[in-house]
DNA sequence: GTCTATAATCAGATAGAC
DNA sequence: GTCTATCTGATTATAGAC
């Protein structure tokens, strides 16, 4: 097949990228397409409809969180390791259209939430299949969803240091509910 | 002084509860005076423009926040457990509050990202009182903004089971990291 | 495949009656 | 203190040229 074109990965990136920084209010077709570097007929070419375009983004964050399971999966220092550094990330292109999309669930997209718990689930057990404790991994897919969440307002952020104090925890806790009698060797 | 006007309140309650059920762009000056009751010139009265409905919002988090933090150091059940049992109740007055303020957090006003720092901080710091372990206090922290988080969305919410859950699993480490040589008596 | 121009709708705000 | 009516500007979407 021809190469699709670039016009429509701009858009969709511009668009995703003015929901975050900017709310779902200033994401209009205008502000995307000048963003995009496009008109607003040129815009409407690629994406008929404002819902048209919600759906772009949503599929799009379907494709990339399969990709990020696979890669969280296979991950060397683990998917928790992996899950929570990545969730203080909000500039890479997954942060991006993740936490767009979380914008885009809180207005009339119902698939938008579908979405999110797709990938919350997904997050979930495979941190699960890393700990084996459902519980301290569901502890953990919540601090991943708390970063998120304080980084998307720009909350005054978690740095390196205290993400690997958490993690340190985390493997305290995870060997320590492993060996059931005497904790901590 | 005379009894603040009825209208005022409702005013602001709908106003908030448009915004976490439908979000920022639902949220009009003519839906919020359908929902209160009153037109939008009634509205206007009391609210000259939108930007002074924002702060009336804004304003009210903030002292809504500070009797929280009281009720919460007072919380006989302990600081960590009240955090986490009130991050999952979304249609309580704090709560709907709460997040429709992280909703304009996401949108054009600064100052409700203020706002809602300071109210993290001081759930951070009161939970830190009780706990002691700085770190321990952090994750108690996140995981009540990702409970916060998921419920915005409607996600596959936690049940009291799962909290309940979380809450040993806190208390046996904090036991654990109290007694520095031997964790769990 | 991308543009300009424009129609239709809707949001925010003002004026003035009651 | 609350209402109706109205204005202005912004936003979505369409039509048709290039």
């Amino acid at each position: 097949m021809p190469p699709p074109p670039a016009a429509r990965a701009k858009v969709l990136r511009a668009f995703a990228e003015l929901l975050v920084e900017s709310g779902e209010r200033a994401a209009t077709l205008e502000a995307v397409a000048d963003r995009a570097g496009v008109s607003k007929g040129g815009l409407l070419y690629h994406f008929p409809s404002k819902d048209a375009l919600v759906d772009g983004v949503l599929d799009h964050l379907s494709a990339l969180t399969s990709a990020d399971v696979e890669t969280m999966r296979a991950a060397p220092e683990g998917a928790a390791d992996y899950l929570l550094r990545t969730s203080t990330v909000i500039d890479g292109e997954f942060g991006v259209v993740y936490l767009a999309v979380s914008r885009l669930a809180q207005g009339p997209y119902p698939r938008a939430r579908d979405v999110l718990d797709e990938a919350q689930a997904a997050w979930t057990q495979t941190v699960r299949e890393e700990l084996g404790d459902p519980v301290l991994s569901r502890a953990v897919s919540l601090m991943g969803e708390g970063l998120y969440a304080l980084a998307s307002f720009g909350a005054t952020g978690l740095g390196d240091r205290e993400i690997d104090d958490l993690l340190v925890l985390v493997r305290d806790v995870a060997a320590a509910r492993a060996t059931t009698a005497r904790p901590r060797a």
